[in-house]
DNA sequence: CTTAAATATTTTATACTTGAAATATTATTT
DNA sequence: AAATAATATTTCAAGTATAAAATATTTAAG
């Protein structure tokens, strides 16, 4: 390999890693903010508002494998949360007819209220960490990481 | 506010939610390859490797406290990390002169060795992750990402 | 100089997270 | 039908992560 190559495969490399890691920043300090903001305003966490958002968009309810798959998590994880979300009473463990290794998870009345509003000050405080963003600019950056996870298995 | 007035504010809403959702997935995306390599090729992880690599960039060590700061999380957990890679023989603990309250923490021989392969590894696979992104869209990846953080207190 | 404030770090309690092993149940093969 | 494989979930051990309390030490104020 010549000299040249070599430093035009570097200069490539090096603006990708860059990239990466300006991803990792970035994400990490809006995820920050939205962590002290669930703890501090409403006494929650980040996984919990992330099972909660996913039982909210299902009907019927999700299997403890459907919300680790949906959530990308591992089995034992869930256990874990949906323990914790049982006890605080946003969450119910519906014993499935016919097949009983199955439980049926789904968001009580009050866990689905909860949510939403939840969800409506989620949204606020993004827009607030984000509102340097131009509409098309958000298009942009939505469009250069669909790139990356472009052939992706899942 | 009129109905026109809410259908504009909620579009821009959405789409910066969007954004931000997107910013995750791609994050976690990233950051779950990596860890797994780093578990499966190097018997190490990311925390420890972040650790490391800050110790790397820097000559003299680092305190504690200089640590967490860095890497932005919590003193008490850096105590841990430090613990075990002091325990691998990849860290010292070295008393500072004039002041018992502190140690300043670095890489020993060993540890920057080893570094210096997991980051050859670390650059190689980010490669390889972001390879359908050219140097361009990477740079405007980096600009975009750069807007969202622009006035940061950190 | 001695109390009070500030600094540096560790400890503690709680919650997440993972992969692997264990359990339980259901489906399939012989 | 009995053995085997597949599926669903929980348990376990280890590591990460946080905020708050505890310790130790240094600095500053009176």
């Amino acid at each position: 390999m010549t000299q040249l190559n070599k430093e035009v495969i570097s200069k490539g490399s090096k603006i990708r890693l860059r990239s990466w890691l300006k991803i990792l920043k970035t994400s990490n300090y809006i995820e920050k903010q939205i962590r002290e903001k669930l703890r501090k305003d409403h006494n929650t966490t980040l996984p919990r508002f992330d099972v909660m958002s996913a039982l909210y968009r299902s009907n019927k309810g999700l299997k403890m494998t459907e919300l680790s798959g949906a959530l990308k998590v591992s089995n034992g994880n869930i256990t874990g949360i949906i323990d914790r979300l049982v006890q605080d009473g946003h969450v119910l463990r519906v014993a499935v007819e016919g097949d009983r290794r199955t439980n049926l998870v789904s968001l009580t009345n009050k866990g689905r209220l909860q949510f939403e509003e939840y969800a409506n000050a989620h949204e606020s405080w993004v827009n607030i960490i984000l509102e340097e963003l131009s509409d098309q600019e958000a298009k942009d950056l939505i469009k250069l990481l669909d790139i990356i996870s472009y052939n992706r298995r899942s």
